[in-house]
DNA sequence: TGGCCTCGAGTTCA
DNA sequence: CTCGAGGCCA
């Protein structure tokens, strides 16, 4: 029972921080997923254990009281916060409560877009905006109609027959543009940027000089009244009431609409979420309102929220989670990256546990330490990141100190012992151990069995790091001494370490096929192409392009391993850099003896003379390849293009000729439709081909 | 020398 | 996908 007190009194401190800082200074310390959380736990316990409730618990309030640098207003209706629900179930379980008590099998509901920004009310008489106020705690708020007259979109003057007195409740929010403008501008006059837009649309409202409002891109939705004189008649909905504050002249949402039921709104949810990432603000969730006013009365209350409405949240995009430990990773040419392990937590429907950290500048930047509290995102893409650190929550000896020191790169290669140096004016640091370092024998094994490289299927991450951890192999040219018993003998040690039962002692027979199919793919990538073979060596700065390029130039290896500065440096796109890197390569006698294994074990590919000039009927064309293409794969549509004599380029500029648009083409075609490239697709794609007989087809 | 344009390398999870 | 840095061109 101690214990459950103590939890509550610890989750009520937690709330009461977070309000203040929320409320009171606009500087939010945790993200607004872990504030629910914390307010539903502490609901929980209140409920499970309802005298142990302080009368006084976060959960009987709204909000928290104002700032004080503005008048109180108080609110002559109140200004309430809603429910929320983070699963369809819950949604459901609130449909099936008003069917019940409305007695309405079929309800209709509107449906509006939780807008993420601040809550006022505006009161109007005799049509003209004589306040506007902030929500405050829900009975009092602040006064801030000087900041909201800025707002070009509040009317000042309502339009038609207003009522005496009209108090409208709606959302004042910073769309996404205008937030990413402010924080350019900010940063680049050295000012604090905004954690976010609502943030953004906070801070604007409060500012005591309303001139910087004014220059804020702030808007308003209307979605709620307050005090109304006389609603006209036939004014029986809330859908009805938006139409009539439109006719006012006053914004309402135009994603808001009527739907019916619980199927209604869900199938609202995820329409909204499908185009969230595309409106151009955010939100947090929709919201659904029992749309006819007498169902409305008929729902009532309970402390702090109608019961006839409800907001329907969102997966999170922002999550609070502690870090656990500071690991290292060794890449593939030693660059060392820091990584935060982190404990689990769901970040827009997955569970994230690692998120980089890109290196020690970054590291310093946030200092993040072992057990902070950080706040993680995934961004537009899908990979995690660490935003911030919650600074209040970092953990503190007796003293008061941080308990942890702030983290630095080890000095030695945590793998192999190696030094670890970063060279003037990198930004990455480096293991010296090279291929003495087993994490990067590792990685270079990878690099060679990956898919643009040998593509060796089958020899993925887990097997190569048993065959290198046992010692079965050691460079590159082992995989293909490898036979099918050291390959079962190896799978014994790897059961036989970690515990695992050996499948040959279930089944009764020995699984080779595994074994067998691996052998196959290995011999098969015998067979290949220079580039190829190139690209897999793992020479620093010469990935599969540059490979491509070298290949071509030079048409037979031998060429290129003799090549001096200066006839590497003829080849376009090799520069003093990355000429130098590929003479030290050939230069080490390891490389060499590894190249003179892979060919004695029957490596092998063309050779040929080199092709110096681009020729071919697309020559000097720069193609682009996006999207999903149904009769070929973007690689071979690639390889067609360039037996065409085309450049085929990742990445869109205005030197690009043509952006080939595929299926479900992204960011790429909008660019190109920026910059007015001409764009092909599909279609148009196979007739250039087959024009040039080229056969599209298998 | 500065400002593109590219390429390379590293990264997460189902 | 994003960042950093090499290469090229004005």
């Amino acid at each position: 029972m101690d214990a459950v007190l103590s939890r509550m009194r610890d989750l009520q401190a937690c709330i009461e921080d977070a309000n203040r800082r929320y409320h009171v200074l606009d500087d939010p310390s945790i993200p607004d997923a872990e504030y629910d959380r914390l307010l539903r736990e502490l609901e929980e316990l209140e409920r499970s254990h309802p005298d142990l409730a302080d009368p006084d618990s976060p959960t009987r309030r709204v909000g928290d009281r104002p700032s004080g640098r503005f008048e109180e207003v108080a609110h002559a209706v109140p200004m309430l916060s809603l429910g929320n629900a983070f699963s369809d179930e819950e949604v459901a379980d609130f449909v099936a409560r008003i069917e019940k008590e409305t007695g309405d099998a079929d309800p209709v509901f509107s449906a509006e877009p939780k807008l993420d920004g601040l809550a006022v009310s505006l009161r109007y008489e005799y049509g003209v905006l004589v306040r506007g106020a902030t929500r405050g705690d829900g009975s009092t708020g602040e006064d801030v109609t000087a900041n909201l007259r800025t707002i070009r979109c509040i009317p000042l003057k309502l339009l038609g027959a207003a009522p005496d007195v009209l108090e409208v409740r709606g959302e004042v929010f910073m769309d996404r543009a205008g937030f990413a403008a402010y924080n350019e501008r900010a940063l680049a006059e050295g000012e604090k940027t905004l954690a976010n837009p609502r943030n953004g649309a906070a801070g604007s409202l409060r500012q005591l000089d309303p001139r910087i409002t004014a220059k804020r891109p702030l808007s308003f939705y209307a979605y709620a009244l307050g005090e109304v004189s006389a609603l006209p008649p036939r004014i029986e909905t809330h859908s009805q009431a938006l139409a009539w504050l439109r006719t006012l002249g006053l914004p309402v949402c135009p994603e808001t609409a009527a739907v019916r039921g619980l199927e209604g709104v869900l199938a609202f949810y995820r329409r909204l979420g499908e185009r969230r990432d595309a409106l151009p603000y955010d939100i947090d969730g929709s919201v659904y309102k029992l749309d006819r006013y007498d169902q409305q009365r008929a729902m009532g209350f309970v402390s702090r929220a109608p019961r006839w409405a409800i907001a329907h949240k969102y997966p999170a995009q922002e999550q609070m989670t502690a870090v656990e430990a500071i690991d290292i990773q060794v890449g593939r040419t030693g660059a060392i990256t820091p990584v935060a392990r982190l404990l689990p937590v769901a970040v827009a429907g997955v569970t994230v546990t690692n998120a980089t950290l890109h290196n020690a500048d970054q590291v310093a930047r946030l200092d993040v330490r072992i057990g902070d509290s950080v706040i993680v995102r995934r961004a537009g893409d899908v990979i995690p990141e660490v935003v911030r650190v919650v600074d209040h929550l970092r953990p503190l000896d007796s003293g008061g100190a941080p308990l942890h020191p702030a983290y630095a790169l080890p000095l030695q290669c945590p793998v192999c012992g190696s030094a670890i140096e970063r060279e003037q004016g990198e930004v990455v640091a480096r293991c010296t151990g090279g291929l003495f370092c087993p994490a990067q024998r590792r990685q270079a094994l990878i690099h060679f069995a990956s898919r643009r490289a040998m593509d060796i299927e089958g020899l993925g991450e887990r097997l190569i790091e048993d065959l290198v951890d046992l010692g079965y192999v050691q460079t590159v040219a082992d995989l293909y001494a490898l036979t099918l018993d050291s390959f079962l003998e190896m799978k014994r040690r790897v059961d036989l370490r970690d515990g695992t039962t050996p499948e040959t002692a279930k089944s009764g027979k020995v699984p080779s096929k595994w074994a067998e199919n691996l052998i196959a793919a290995i011999a098969a990538s015998r067979e290949t192409t220079l580039d190829r073979i190139l690209f897999a060596l793992g020479i620093r700065d010469v990935g599969a392009s540059t490979a491509k390029t070298l290949a071509r130039h030079f048409g037979a290896l031998d060429a290129l391993m003799e090549a001096d500065p200066e006839a590497l440096q003829q080849v376009p796109d090799i520069g003093p850099v990355v000429a130098a890197r590929i003479r030290h390569f050939f230069a080490e006698p390891h490389n060499r003896a590894v190249i003179a294994a892979l060919r004695a074990n029957g490596v092998h590919w063309p050779e040929g003379a080199p092709q110096r000039a681009g020729d071919g009927p697309l020559a000097g064309m720069s193609v682009v390849l996006t999207g999903g293409l149904a009769s070929m794969s973007r690689d071979e549509a690639g390889a067609r293009l360039e037996a065409l004599g085309a450049k085929i380029s990742g990445s869109v500029s205005k030197k690009t000729s043509v952006v080939v648009a595929g299926e479900a083409a992204g960011s790429k075609l909008a660019k190109a439709r920026e910059l007015g490239i001409e764009t092909w697709d599909e279609a148009r794609l196979l007739a250039v081909l087959s024009g040039h007989g080229i056969d599209a087809g298998a």
